[in-house]
DNA sequence: CGAGACACGTGACGC
DNA sequence: TGCGTCACGTGTCTC
């Protein structure tokens, strides 16, 4: 009688995450009701405590819903824990307001640069060390055959890709091919190298620190 | 015996929202457990199901914190439900990512009004004097809806890729897209540009001056 | 009174 | 083996 509950448990933890819609496989809850309520022998009673628990189960299945499409809007999610996508979600919108503060205080620059009558100091000023590179999203997987493919989200500002470019040029891997596009504000770079498949994560957190060590040279990033 | 649950009800609909943290009365838990458990002889058994009654308390309590922590990043909630914070979450978020498009776009659009007299050369400092970029074609096309192709196909050296972005970025062009794959020792750049037809010509040899001045700044190239 | 929202304890599942 | 996570049914409160 519980397993109800399993399939909601392949919901949450196998691959079936693509078809949030279709479970709707209660429809047996009216006849399953009335087998629990065998301590009351009123109708009434039984019809109101099935109505509860019908309506908490849509209750909790709306949560969920909504749970899902708040992890599907918030990109670079690892764990599938409620509480961890409520957390990235957290993560994310901060990262979003410091995010915008510093495009904000870009434009702001651009503006008081054009105001001046003095084309050469502003792109000095902008370009020097402003606007470090926004990772949207990293992903690095092994495809087998000794291939391991990065692909790497960002959002388009002054430099990125010459940055961009720079990083991976300073990590002196077995680069088998790359490209670089960019569409409405994005730059996403694909890159193919040839490494085992234990080289994975340790590759993505090279890059990772890269990246980090490029925005901030301040801090000592180099391990 | 219900009575914690009532503390709950408080904290999510009257108004001590402001201290999420001290509702740590859970101490008389383990008295209580024993006591629910009446069905099992067994003291293992009892200890672990106690176990799992504080664990799952502590999972729940995290998530509403969490979830608490949510709508406090997220201004303007009205309704204090479950699935309206997270609903809230997720058009906030969805409001951020469209506003900035809406900023980078303005960035964009200034960045390409300053391009507009701009003699003075702008980056003094590329360095980098070894393995000049080798053009093996390079080929400007009018695509019609004002808009102009670059094709441009190179022999990857150190550093060839940076170069590249480098020039073309250096050109301040109204940039529609842009993508760059590296195949056996070639290096192809496409550019979609917004242009006339009239300016084809021009661009090409822009282009063409700015890798020659890249490759040997000495000579006066600088229009 | 019902409809909606919540926390609780419980069994099940995966690591 | 425990530990963490989940969905479930239930009792209780508020409007």
């Amino acid at each position: 009688m519980e397993n109800i509950g399993d399939e909601y448990k392949n919901y949450w933890e196998t691959n079936m995450f693509l078809q949030t819609q279709e479970l709707d496989s209660w429809g047996l809850d009216e006849a399953l009701s009335g087998y629990y309520d065998s301590s009351s022998p009123d109708g009434a009673a039984s019809s109101a405590a099935s109505k509860n628990i019908v309506s908490e189960r849509n209750r909790r299945k709306k949560l969920n819903e909504r749970l899902f499409a708040l992890r599907s809007v918030v990109p670079n999610i690892s764990k599938m824990d409620k509480a961890s996508i409520i957390k990235d979600a957290i993560d994310y919108i901060q990262h979003l307001h410091e995010q915008e503060k510093t495009i904000q205080a870009e434009i702001m620059e651009l503006e008081s640069g054009v105001m001046k009558k003095n084309p050469k100091q502003l792109h000095d000023s902008v370009t020097s060390r402003n606007s470090p590179i926004e990772v949207l999203e990293l992903r690095v997987t092994y495809m087998g055959e000794k291939t391991v493919v990065v692909s790497l989200t960002c959002s388009k500002r002054t430099d990125t890709m010459v940055k961009l470019c720079e990083v991976f040029e300073s990590l002196k891997l077995k680069i088998i091919t790359a490209n670089i596009t960019s569409f409405s504000g994005r730059l996403l770079k694909t890159v193919f190298i040839e490494a085992n498949e234990e080289e994975k994560d340790d590759l993505q957190i090279k890059i990772q620190t890269a990246i980090a060590a490029l925005n901030d040279p301040l801090s000592p990033m180099s391990i």
